[in-house]
DNA sequence: CCTACCGATCGGTAGG
DNA sequence: CCTACCGATCGGTAGG
Protein backbone atom coordinates (compact mmCIF):
# COMPACT_ATOMS: atom_id res chain seq x y z
CA UNK A 1 0.00 0.00 0.00
CA UNK A 2 1.18 3.54 -1.14
CA UNK A 3 1.05 6.44 1.36
CA UNK A 4 -1.46 8.82 0.47
CA UNK A 5 1.07 11.65 -0.80
CA UNK A 6 3.21 9.19 -2.87
CA UNK A 7 -0.79 8.31 -4.92
CA UNK A 8 -0.75 12.20 -5.32
CA UNK A 9 2.50 12.72 -6.54
CA UNK A 10 2.23 9.94 -8.93
CA UNK A 11 -1.25 11.36 -11.00
CA UNK A 12 1.12 13.29 -12.89
CA UNK A 13 -0.64 16.25 -12.57
CA UNK A 14 1.80 19.60 -12.10
CA UNK A 15 2.45 20.42 -8.90
CA UNK A 16 0.75 23.10 -6.79
CA UNK A 17 1.76 26.44 -6.29
CA UNK A 18 -0.25 28.24 -3.61
CA UNK A 19 -3.75 28.57 -3.47
CA UNK A 20 -4.78 32.15 -2.75
CA UNK A 21 -8.23 34.42 -3.65
CA UNK A 22 -6.02 35.37 -6.90
CA UNK A 23 -5.68 31.63 -8.48
CA UNK A 24 -9.11 31.25 -7.18
CA UNK A 25 -10.30 34.21 -9.70
CA UNK A 26 -7.80 33.66 -12.42
CA UNK A 27 -9.17 29.92 -12.78
CA UNK A 28 -12.40 31.46 -12.36
CA UNK A 29 -11.89 33.73 -15.48
CA UNK A 30 -11.00 31.01 -17.61
CA UNK A 31 -13.68 28.58 -17.01
CA UNK A 32 -16.58 30.98 -17.09
CA UNK A 33 -14.86 32.69 -20.15
CA UNK A 34 -15.18 29.25 -21.70
CA UNK A 35 -18.39 27.43 -20.38
CA UNK A 36 -20.23 30.80 -19.02
CA UNK A 37 -21.45 31.21 -15.36
CA UNK A 38 -24.05 28.62 -15.05
CA UNK A 39 -22.17 26.21 -16.83
CA UNK A 40 -19.25 26.17 -14.63
CA UNK A 41 -19.37 23.93 -11.45
CA UNK A 42 -17.27 25.20 -8.05
CA UNK A 43 -16.28 21.47 -8.21
CA UNK A 44 -14.51 21.99 -11.60
CA UNK A 45 -12.57 24.95 -10.43
CA UNK A 46 -11.55 23.37 -7.67
CA UNK A 47 -10.36 20.60 -9.60
CA UNK A 48 -8.02 23.08 -11.69
CA UNK A 49 -6.22 23.89 -8.34
CA UNK A 50 -6.21 21.11 -7.12
CA UNK A 51 -8.23 21.17 -3.90
CA UNK A 52 -11.20 20.15 -2.52
CA UNK A 53 -14.53 22.01 -3.54
CA UNK A 54 -15.52 23.43 -0.02
CA UNK A 55 -12.34 24.34 0.40
CA UNK A 56 -12.93 27.22 -1.98
CA UNK A 57 -14.66 28.81 0.28
CA UNK A 58 -11.37 29.66 2.19
CA UNK A 59 -10.79 32.26 -1.16
CA UNK A 60 -13.79 33.54 -1.61
CA UNK A 61 -17.30 34.12 -0.20
CA UNK A 62 -19.87 32.74 -2.62
CA UNK A 63 -20.32 31.64 -6.63
CA UNK A 64 -21.68 34.67 -7.28
CA UNK A 65 -19.70 36.93 -5.56
CA UNK A 66 -16.91 35.55 -7.43
CA UNK A 67 -18.85 36.70 -10.60
CA UNK A 68 -19.64 40.11 -9.06
CA UNK A 69 -16.11 41.00 -8.32
CA UNK A 70 -15.26 40.08 -11.65
CA UNK A 71 -17.70 41.84 -13.36
CA UNK A 72 -17.44 45.07 -11.09
CA UNK A 73 -13.65 45.59 -11.44
CA UNK A 74 -13.54 44.97 -15.22
CA UNK A 75 -16.23 47.18 -15.79
CA UNK A 76 -14.54 50.02 -13.20
CA UNK A 77 -11.17 49.65 -15.36
CA UNK A 78 -12.80 49.99 -18.78
CA UNK A 79 -14.61 53.37 -17.51
CA UNK A 80 -11.16 55.01 -15.73
CA UNK A 81 -9.58 54.33 -18.90
CA UNK A 82 -11.80 55.43 -20.93
CA UNK A 83 -11.52 58.85 -19.10
CA UNK A 84 -8.09 58.70 -18.59
CA UNK A 85 -7.93 58.74 -22.72
CA UNK A 86 -10.30 61.42 -23.91
CA UNK A 87 -8.40 63.44 -20.93
CA UNK A 88 -5.02 63.37 -23.16
CA UNK A 89 -6.94 64.65 -25.59
CA UNK A 90 -9.04 68.09 -26.96
CA UNK A 91 -10.24 67.27 -30.56
CA UNK A 92 -13.52 65.11 -31.12
CA UNK A 93 -12.35 63.30 -33.42
CA UNK A 94 -9.51 62.41 -31.57
CA UNK A 95 -11.41 61.71 -27.88
CA UNK A 96 -13.42 59.16 -30.45
CA UNK A 97 -10.38 57.86 -31.40
CA UNK A 98 -8.22 57.26 -28.30
CA UNK A 99 -11.83 56.00 -26.79
CA UNK A 100 -11.94 53.45 -29.48
CA UNK A 101 -8.27 53.05 -29.58
CA UNK A 102 -7.96 51.82 -25.64
CA UNK A 103 -11.55 49.95 -25.56
CA UNK A 104 -10.67 47.88 -28.16
CA UNK A 105 -7.53 47.15 -27.09
CA UNK A 106 -8.78 45.99 -23.90
CA UNK A 107 -11.03 43.70 -25.29
CA UNK A 108 -7.97 41.92 -27.07
CA UNK A 109 -5.82 41.56 -24.23
CA UNK A 110 -8.32 40.90 -21.86
CA UNK A 111 -10.75 38.52 -23.29
CA UNK A 112 -11.59 36.45 -21.11
CA UNK A 113 -13.36 39.37 -18.69
CA UNK A 114 -14.78 40.70 -21.82
CA UNK A 115 -16.64 37.35 -22.23
CA UNK A 116 -17.75 37.33 -18.73
CA UNK A 117 -19.41 40.62 -18.68
CA UNK A 118 -21.02 40.38 -21.86
CA UNK A 119 -22.34 36.97 -21.72
CA UNK A 120 -23.11 36.08 -17.73
CA UNK A 121 -23.94 39.64 -16.80
CA UNK A 122 -27.51 38.64 -16.43
CA UNK A 123 -26.41 35.68 -14.39
CA UNK A 124 -25.60 37.99 -11.04
CA UNK A 125 -28.06 38.60 -8.63
CA UNK A 126 -29.51 42.62 -7.95
CA UNK A 127 -28.36 45.00 -6.56
CA UNK A 128 -24.80 43.72 -7.91
CA UNK A 129 -25.63 43.51 -11.67
CA UNK A 130 -27.38 47.00 -11.39
CA UNK A 131 -24.14 48.45 -10.57
CA UNK A 132 -22.48 46.85 -13.89
CA UNK A 133 -25.53 48.20 -15.92
CA UNK A 134 -24.43 51.63 -14.51
CA UNK A 135 -20.40 51.27 -15.40
CA UNK A 136 -22.04 50.13 -18.94
CA UNK A 137 -24.12 53.06 -19.37
CA UNK A 138 -21.76 55.64 -18.31
CA UNK A 139 -19.29 54.40 -20.91
CA UNK A 140 -21.86 54.43 -23.51
CA UNK A 141 -23.47 57.49 -23.20
CA UNK A 142 -20.69 59.26 -22.75
CA UNK A 143 -18.99 58.00 -26.34
CA UNK A 144 -22.58 58.36 -27.32
CA UNK A 145 -22.22 62.27 -26.55
CA UNK A 146 -18.79 62.16 -27.84
CA UNK A 147 -20.46 61.17 -31.45
CA UNK A 148 -23.44 63.79 -30.61
CA UNK A 149 -20.85 66.50 -30.11
CA UNK A 150 -19.02 65.67 -33.30
CA UNK A 151 -22.34 65.83 -35.29
CA UNK A 152 -22.95 69.68 -33.96
CA UNK A 153 -19.96 70.64 -35.27
CA UNK A 154 -20.12 69.46 -38.59
CA UNK A 155 -17.16 66.76 -37.74
CA UNK A 156 -18.82 63.86 -38.12
CA UNK A 157 -21.65 62.83 -41.04
CA UNK A 158 -24.10 60.20 -39.58
CA UNK A 159 -27.34 59.31 -39.26
CA UNK A 160 -28.06 58.86 -35.67
CA UNK A 161 -25.46 59.45 -32.72
CA UNK A 162 -26.69 56.11 -31.16
CA UNK A 163 -26.65 53.55 -33.43
CA UNK A 164 -23.10 54.37 -34.45
CA UNK A 165 -21.95 54.55 -30.85
CA UNK A 166 -23.36 51.00 -30.11
CA UNK A 167 -21.58 49.65 -33.74
CA UNK A 168 -18.34 51.42 -32.60
CA UNK A 169 -18.38 49.82 -28.97
CA UNK A 170 -19.66 46.95 -30.19
CA UNK A 171 -17.14 45.82 -32.97
CA UNK A 172 -14.88 46.14 -30.33
CA UNK A 173 -16.27 43.97 -28.26
CA UNK A 174 -16.33 40.95 -30.49
CA UNK A 175 -12.60 41.29 -30.91
CA UNK A 176 -12.58 39.37 -27.33
CA UNK A 177 -14.31 36.42 -29.30
CA UNK A 178 -12.33 36.00 -32.35
CA UNK A 179 -8.59 37.61 -31.99
CA UNK A 180 -5.90 35.29 -31.63
CA UNK A 181 -3.06 36.94 -29.34
CA UNK A 182 -0.75 34.00 -31.17
CA UNK A 183 -1.60 35.44 -34.43
CA UNK A 184 -0.04 37.11 -37.27
CA UNK A 185 -1.81 40.46 -35.92
CA UNK A 186 -0.29 41.83 -32.53
CA UNK A 187 -3.52 43.39 -30.55
CA UNK A 188 -2.25 46.96 -31.01
CA UNK A 189 -2.65 46.42 -34.19
CA UNK A 190 -5.91 45.47 -34.39
CA UNK A 191 -6.89 48.02 -31.85
CA UNK A 192 -5.13 50.92 -34.04
CA UNK A 193 -7.43 49.50 -37.24
CA UNK A 194 -10.88 49.72 -34.99
CA UNK A 195 -9.97 53.59 -33.96
CA UNK A 196 -9.27 54.27 -37.57
CA UNK A 197 -13.05 52.38 -38.61
CA UNK A 198 -14.43 54.13 -35.66
CA UNK A 199 -13.56 57.33 -37.48
CA UNK A 200 -14.40 56.31 -40.93
CA UNK A 201 -18.21 55.46 -39.46
CA UNK A 202 -18.70 59.19 -38.30
CA UNK A 203 -17.15 59.89 -41.39
CA UNK A 204 -14.49 62.35 -40.05
CA UNK A 205 -12.41 64.17 -42.15
CA UNK A 206 -8.61 62.84 -41.13
CA UNK A 207 -5.57 64.34 -42.24
CA UNK A 208 -2.96 61.35 -43.14
CA UNK B 1 -63.89 21.58 -1.77
CA UNK B 2 -63.25 22.52 -5.32
CA UNK B 3 -62.84 20.35 -8.35
CA UNK B 4 -59.49 20.26 -10.16
CA UNK B 5 -60.05 22.38 -13.14
CA UNK B 6 -62.04 25.15 -10.89
CA UNK B 7 -58.60 25.17 -9.23
CA UNK B 8 -56.71 25.80 -12.38
CA UNK B 9 -59.28 28.24 -13.58
CA UNK B 10 -59.14 29.80 -10.51
CA UNK B 11 -55.34 31.14 -11.02
CA UNK B 12 -56.05 33.82 -13.37
CA UNK B 13 -53.37 32.09 -15.64
CA UNK B 14 -53.78 32.60 -19.41
CA UNK B 15 -55.66 30.10 -20.96
CA UNK B 16 -53.40 27.67 -22.46
CA UNK B 17 -53.76 27.25 -26.38
CA UNK B 18 -52.03 23.69 -27.96
CA UNK B 19 -48.74 22.78 -27.07
CA UNK B 20 -46.81 21.46 -29.99
CA UNK B 21 -43.29 21.64 -31.21
CA UNK B 22 -43.59 24.80 -32.18
CA UNK B 23 -45.06 26.57 -28.98
CA UNK B 24 -41.86 24.58 -26.91
CA UNK B 25 -39.37 26.00 -29.36
CA UNK B 26 -40.91 29.21 -29.04
CA UNK B 27 -40.85 29.35 -25.11
CA UNK B 28 -37.52 27.75 -24.99
CA UNK B 29 -36.28 30.86 -27.87
CA UNK B 30 -37.17 33.67 -25.35
CA UNK B 31 -35.89 31.05 -22.15
CA UNK B 32 -32.66 30.84 -23.26
CA UNK B 33 -32.03 33.82 -24.41
CA UNK B 34 -33.15 35.37 -21.44
CA UNK B 35 -30.86 33.60 -18.95
CA UNK B 36 -28.70 31.45 -21.48
CA UNK B 37 -29.27 27.36 -22.17
CA UNK B 38 -27.88 26.39 -19.00
CA UNK B 39 -29.72 28.83 -17.05
CA UNK B 40 -32.46 27.63 -18.02
CA UNK B 41 -34.44 24.82 -16.60
CA UNK B 42 -36.97 22.19 -18.52
CA UNK B 43 -39.42 23.04 -15.50
CA UNK B 44 -39.13 26.89 -16.38
CA UNK B 45 -39.91 26.10 -20.04
CA UNK B 46 -42.98 23.82 -18.52
CA UNK B 47 -44.53 26.14 -16.37
CA UNK B 48 -44.53 28.84 -19.27
CA UNK B 49 -46.72 26.25 -21.37
CA UNK B 50 -48.73 25.51 -17.94
CA UNK B 51 -47.67 21.75 -17.84
CA UNK B 52 -45.86 19.45 -16.28
CA UNK B 53 -41.68 18.85 -17.08
CA UNK B 54 -42.08 14.95 -18.27
CA UNK B 55 -45.02 16.18 -20.45
CA UNK B 56 -42.53 18.59 -22.61
CA UNK B 57 -41.21 14.92 -23.99
CA UNK B 58 -44.34 14.63 -26.16
CA UNK B 59 -43.10 17.84 -28.01
CA UNK B 60 -38.96 17.49 -28.05
CA UNK B 61 -36.62 14.72 -27.32
CA UNK B 62 -33.72 16.37 -25.26
CA UNK B 63 -33.16 20.10 -24.06
CA UNK B 64 -30.02 19.30 -26.06
CA UNK B 65 -31.81 18.99 -29.19
CA UNK B 66 -33.98 21.61 -28.93
CA UNK B 67 -30.35 23.56 -28.56
CA UNK B 68 -29.43 21.91 -31.21
CA UNK B 69 -32.50 22.92 -33.78
CA UNK B 70 -32.44 26.38 -33.09
CA UNK B 71 -29.03 26.87 -33.65
CA UNK B 72 -28.47 24.74 -36.58
CA UNK B 73 -32.06 26.49 -38.46
CA UNK B 74 -30.73 29.77 -37.28
CA UNK B 75 -27.36 29.88 -38.96
CA UNK B 76 -28.96 27.89 -42.06
CA UNK B 77 -30.88 30.75 -42.48
CA UNK B 78 -28.71 33.12 -42.44
CA UNK B 79 -26.47 31.48 -45.03
CA UNK B 80 -29.11 30.88 -47.47
CA UNK B 81 -30.27 34.70 -47.01
CA UNK B 82 -26.69 35.54 -47.40
CA UNK B 83 -26.35 33.64 -50.69
CA UNK B 84 -29.42 34.92 -52.16
CA UNK B 85 -28.91 38.57 -51.36
CA UNK B 86 -25.35 38.52 -53.05
CA UNK B 87 -26.66 36.37 -56.11
CA UNK B 88 -28.99 39.77 -57.06
CA UNK B 89 -25.97 41.81 -56.88
CA UNK B 90 -22.93 41.60 -59.23
CA UNK B 91 -20.92 44.97 -57.75
CA UNK B 92 -18.15 44.33 -55.07
CA UNK B 93 -19.30 47.48 -52.66
CA UNK B 94 -23.01 46.86 -53.26
CA UNK B 95 -22.43 42.70 -52.44
CA UNK B 96 -21.22 44.63 -49.33
CA UNK B 97 -23.50 46.60 -48.71
CA UNK B 98 -26.83 44.24 -48.81
CA UNK B 99 -24.94 41.38 -47.46
CA UNK B 100 -24.85 43.68 -43.89
CA UNK B 101 -28.09 44.73 -44.72
CA UNK B 102 -29.72 41.43 -44.53
CA UNK B 103 -27.45 40.59 -41.52
CA UNK B 104 -28.25 43.05 -39.59
CA UNK B 105 -31.64 43.15 -40.26
CA UNK B 106 -31.90 39.49 -39.10
CA UNK B 107 -30.37 40.28 -36.17
CA UNK B 108 -32.76 43.33 -35.60
CA UNK B 109 -36.29 41.39 -36.29
CA UNK B 110 -34.50 37.81 -34.93
CA UNK B 111 -33.02 39.07 -31.37
CA UNK B 112 -33.35 35.82 -29.73
CA UNK B 113 -32.11 33.43 -32.01
CA UNK B 114 -29.25 35.70 -32.65
CA UNK B 115 -28.17 36.01 -28.89
CA UNK B 116 -28.63 32.22 -28.54
CA UNK B 117 -25.88 30.90 -31.32
CA UNK B 118 -23.12 33.40 -30.33
CA UNK B 119 -23.81 32.87 -26.25
CA UNK B 120 -24.91 29.14 -26.27
CA UNK B 121 -23.09 27.54 -29.19
CA UNK B 122 -20.91 26.32 -26.62
CA UNK B 123 -23.18 24.06 -24.68
CA UNK B 124 -23.93 21.99 -27.43
CA UNK B 125 -22.38 18.79 -27.87
CA UNK B 126 -20.46 17.34 -30.63
CA UNK B 127 -20.83 17.00 -33.39
CA UNK B 128 -24.13 19.24 -33.42
CA UNK B 129 -21.49 21.79 -32.63
CA UNK B 130 -19.07 21.47 -35.50
CA UNK B 131 -22.11 21.75 -37.54
CA UNK B 132 -22.86 24.72 -36.25
CA UNK B 133 -19.22 26.46 -36.40
CA UNK B 134 -19.14 25.43 -40.25
CA UNK B 135 -22.15 27.49 -41.35
CA UNK B 136 -20.81 30.60 -39.11
CA UNK B 137 -17.62 29.93 -40.91
CA UNK B 138 -19.24 29.55 -44.31
CA UNK B 139 -20.81 32.60 -44.15
CA UNK B 140 -17.58 34.58 -42.48
CA UNK B 141 -14.87 33.21 -44.58
CA UNK B 142 -17.06 34.66 -48.16
CA UNK B 143 -18.06 37.86 -46.40
CA UNK B 144 -13.95 37.82 -45.89
CA UNK B 145 -13.66 36.97 -49.26
CA UNK B 146 -15.95 39.68 -50.61
CA UNK B 147 -13.85 42.32 -49.05
CA UNK B 148 -10.15 41.00 -50.10
CA UNK B 149 -11.82 41.35 -53.71
CA UNK B 150 -12.34 45.13 -53.14
CA UNK B 151 -8.60 45.14 -51.97
CA UNK B 152 -7.68 43.64 -55.12
CA UNK B 153 -9.53 45.99 -57.14
CA UNK B 154 -8.68 48.37 -55.61
CA UNK B 155 -12.04 49.79 -54.46
CA UNK B 156 -11.80 49.12 -51.06
CA UNK B 157 -8.75 50.35 -48.44
CA UNK B 158 -8.61 48.18 -45.73
CA UNK B 159 -5.60 46.50 -43.74
CA UNK B 160 -6.27 43.81 -43.19
CA UNK B 161 -9.96 42.05 -44.34
CA UNK B 162 -10.27 39.68 -41.68
CA UNK B 163 -10.33 42.17 -38.99
CA UNK B 164 -12.54 44.16 -41.47
CA UNK B 165 -14.65 41.68 -42.32
CA UNK B 166 -15.31 40.62 -38.17
CA UNK B 167 -15.49 44.06 -37.65
CA UNK B 168 -18.43 44.26 -39.94
CA UNK B 169 -20.17 41.16 -39.12
CA UNK B 170 -19.73 41.41 -35.18
CA UNK B 171 -21.72 44.60 -35.10
CA UNK B 172 -24.65 43.69 -36.57
CA UNK B 173 -24.97 40.94 -34.42
CA UNK B 174 -24.82 43.24 -31.59
CA UNK B 175 -27.91 44.47 -32.98
CA UNK B 176 -29.67 42.06 -31.39
CA UNK B 177 -28.48 42.73 -28.15
CA UNK B 178 -29.61 46.20 -27.65
CA UNK B 179 -32.02 46.98 -30.09
CA UNK B 180 -35.52 48.09 -29.26
CA UNK B 181 -38.43 46.92 -31.59
CA UNK B 182 -40.67 49.51 -30.04
CA UNK B 183 -38.18 52.31 -30.39
CA UNK B 184 -38.01 55.37 -32.56
CA UNK B 185 -35.98 53.56 -35.22
CA UNK B 186 -37.16 51.00 -37.32
CA UNK B 187 -35.33 47.48 -38.05
CA UNK B 188 -35.06 48.75 -41.48
CA UNK B 189 -33.56 52.00 -40.44
CA UNK B 190 -30.66 50.29 -38.30
CA UNK B 191 -30.24 48.32 -40.98
CA UNK B 192 -29.72 50.62 -43.50
CA UNK B 193 -27.34 52.29 -41.31
CA UNK B 194 -25.09 49.35 -40.47
CA UNK B 195 -24.48 48.69 -44.59
CA UNK B 196 -23.38 52.08 -44.93
CA UNK B 197 -21.46 51.69 -42.21
CA UNK B 198 -19.82 48.78 -44.08
CA UNK B 199 -18.97 50.72 -46.94
CA UNK B 200 -17.45 53.21 -44.51
CA UNK B 201 -15.46 50.67 -42.67
CA UNK B 202 -13.94 49.33 -46.37
CA UNK B 203 -13.53 53.30 -47.41
CA UNK B 204 -15.86 52.43 -50.62
CA UNK B 205 -16.01 55.18 -52.95
CA UNK B 206 -20.08 55.42 -52.84
CA UNK B 207 -22.05 57.65 -55.05
CA UNK B 208 -24.93 59.55 -53.10
C1' DC C 1 -7.04 22.44 3.77
C1' DC C 2 -9.95 18.16 4.67
C1' DT C 3 -14.16 14.62 5.26
C1' DA C 4 -18.84 14.17 5.81
C1' DC C 5 -22.94 15.76 4.76
C1' DC C 6 -27.13 18.90 3.61
C1' DG C 7 -31.51 20.23 0.97
C1' DA C 8 -32.59 21.57 -3.56
C1' DT C 9 -32.83 20.92 -8.15
C1' DC C 10 -31.39 19.06 -12.41
C1' DG C 11 -32.71 16.28 -16.99
C1' DG C 12 -34.97 12.37 -17.89
C1' DT C 13 -37.77 7.64 -17.52
C1' DA C 14 -41.61 4.35 -16.30
C1' DG C 15 -45.97 3.48 -16.86
C1' DG C 16 -50.06 4.71 -17.39
C1' DC D 1 -50.91 14.91 -20.72
C1' DC D 2 -50.26 13.12 -15.84
C1' DT D 3 -48.05 11.16 -11.16
C1' DA D 4 -44.32 9.00 -9.22
C1' DC D 5 -39.81 8.49 -9.24
C1' DC D 6 -34.65 8.02 -10.61
C1' DG D 7 -29.49 8.91 -10.10
C1' DA D 8 -26.54 12.73 -10.53
C1' DT D 9 -25.00 16.95 -9.36
C1' DC D 10 -25.48 21.51 -7.64
C1' DG D 11 -23.76 25.38 -4.10
C1' DG D 12 -22.86 25.48 0.42
C1' DT D 13 -22.21 24.27 5.76
C1' DA D 14 -20.45 21.83 9.99
C1' DG D 15 -16.77 20.84 12.34
C1' DG D 16 -12.57 19.90 12.63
Amino acid sequence: MEAKSAVRRSTGATARVSVNPGAVRDVALTLFAERGYHGTALSQIAKSLQIQTPSLYNHMSSKQDLLGAILQDTTDRVLSEYEDAIEAVDDVAERLEVATYVYALRHATHPREAVIVNRDVTALEEPARSAVYANRRKHADSVRGLIQEGIDSGEFAVDNATVAAFAILEMCVSIARWFDPGGLIPAEGVARQHAQFALRIVSAHVAG
